[in-house]
DNA sequence: TCTGGGGTCCTAGGACCC
DNA sequence: TCTGGGGTCCTAGGACCC
């Protein structure tokens, strides 16, 4: 159900971490900037728009980068200031409307429709919205208003870098038309080189092309979902909170033949950073996945279900020790490994103490030694000596040896989602 | 001289049950 | 005993997003 105009705004950022960067230093202003990397390694987390016009993108090779744009200038990220500010931007949002779904550190859906008779037209509202974070705040922020999410997202992306894109009701078709499939929202490389190959290049080319079609190519929901956006039939509604579905840390390790007491060595430090997560929230899960990327390339996936939730970080963690030797004895012929992920899914929450979190004793993956009893309270003291000295105050095994590749934890904190 | 880290959703086959 | 049909759960892989 629709409302009359186009009361959904979508507003973002633009070259967040960037865009601090150059807040924070004035030198840097007007000039290519890379958040991360450098010359000589690591990985380009962020990109100025100065600098994305020499080709520089996020997730690139800092030496790749500097080689397409000599100037840049590298800089390494103010973690805590992206928080600070992206929640600023976003107590902004909410000066105009409680209806604030935020997606990300940097970008959040608002629905006005309630706040027109206070602020003036979706327009007007964005227009404000925007002189307030660049007056307040100091940062540069696109809007996009439309009737639905996904056009108002699309409208802030054509409105990039530091505009505002009304689209007006009735003339979704002419505004939507003329763009490139790639500007929807799931329409990634691969989809848009399979709807080349079809000969569809824009939303225009999708909503004349049977869906039958295009569910063949892009299978059944992909297709459904994009036939019916390039119709502009999109009924989601702006939601303020959502459950994580799953929690997960990962690390890339360089290229190395796995050793046992390494493998187990950094499995520990990744299931104790879910658990604590885990059990911080009182929630739990019963499926681990871990992932193994060899050095070809390929990705592996393994999981097991257990029959009760856990958060325990030692039976996360030999579960997950389990699972990376079977993938990797499933991959014989490739020698080395360079990354190691564990992920917990089917999560759900432990309002009460369970009485009994053992796994059966004629289940093949039961842990060793320590009861689940005894698990718990280990767990239990060193949440609380975290708690009280800080993070890095106990471990459950010598800290791994980092060697530089890794990105700060601050960068992970940024990227988690609220549980 | 190969691209970090944290997520979501979908597909397809197999096991198992009724 | 063979055949059919539907539903749920689990596992592995993949595309995509920020």
């Amino acid at each position: 159900m629709p409302s009359e105009g186009p009361t959904i705004l979508h507003a973002d950022l633009d070259a967040f971490y960037a865009s601090v960067e150059q807040l924070l230093d004035p030198t840097l202003r007007g000039r290519p900037v890379a958040v991360g990397g450098g010359p000589r390694g690591g990985v380009v987390l962020a990109a100025s728009y100065e600098a994305k016009a020499f080709g520089v993108q996020g997730g690139m090779a800092g030496w790749r980068a500097a080689k397409l744009c000599p100037e840049l200038r590298f800089v390494r990220g103010h973690f805590d200031e992206y928080q600070r500010l992206g929640d600023a931007v976003i107590a902004v949002f909410e000066d105009f409307t409680p209806l604030v779904e935020r997606i990300s550190i940097d970008e959040a859906f608002l629905d006005v429709s309630g706040s027109v008779h206070l602020f003036g037209s979706p327009a007007q509202i964005g227009a404000m919205v925007r002189e307030r974070v660049r007056d307040q705040i100091g940062l540069p922020i696109s809007v996009g208003a439309a009737r639905t999410k996904h056009l108002a997202k699309i409208a802030s992306q054509v409105a990039k870098p530091d505009g505002i894109v009304i689209v007006q009701p009735g003339r979704e078709r002419e505004f939507l038309d003329p763009l490139p499939v790639g500007l929807i929202w799931g329409v990634g490389p691969v989809n848009e080189k399979r709807l080349a190959d079809l000969g569809v290049r824009t939303i225009g080319e999708l909503a004349l092309t049977p869906s039958s079609a295009v569910e063949h190519i892009l299978g059944y929901a992909v297709g459904h979902k994009l036939s019916a956006m390039a119709h502009d039939d999109d009924p989601r509604r702006v939601a303020t909170s959502h459950r994580a579905r799953s929690v997960g840390a990962q690390s890339a390790i360089g290229r190395r033949t796995p050793e046992p007491a390494e493998v187990r060595a950094v499995l520990a430090h990744l299931a104790d950073r879910v658990a604590r997560r885990l059990r911080a929230k009182h929630r739990a899960g019963r499926t681990v996945t871990v992932r193994v990327r060899f050095a070809g390339i390929r990705v592996v996936t393994r999981s097991h279900t257990l029959a009760e939730p856990n958060a325990a970080t030692l039976t996360l963690t030999e579960v997950a020790e389990r699972l990376v030797w079977s993938a990797i004895a499933d991959s014989p012929d490739e020698p080395e490994i360079t990354l190691l992920a564990v992920s917990v899914s089917n999560l759900t929450d432990q309002t009460t103490i369970q009485p009994e979190l053992d796994l059966a004793p004629s289940d093949p993956w039961r842990p060793g030694s320590a009861t689940g009893a005894a698990r718990r309270a280990v767990d239990g003291s060193m949440d609380a000596i975290r708690a009280r000295f800080g993070g890095e105050a106990v471990g459950y095994l010598p800290a791994v040896r980092r060697t530089g590749a890794g990105v700060p934890d601050e960068f992970r904190e940024l990227a988690e989602h609220d549980l």
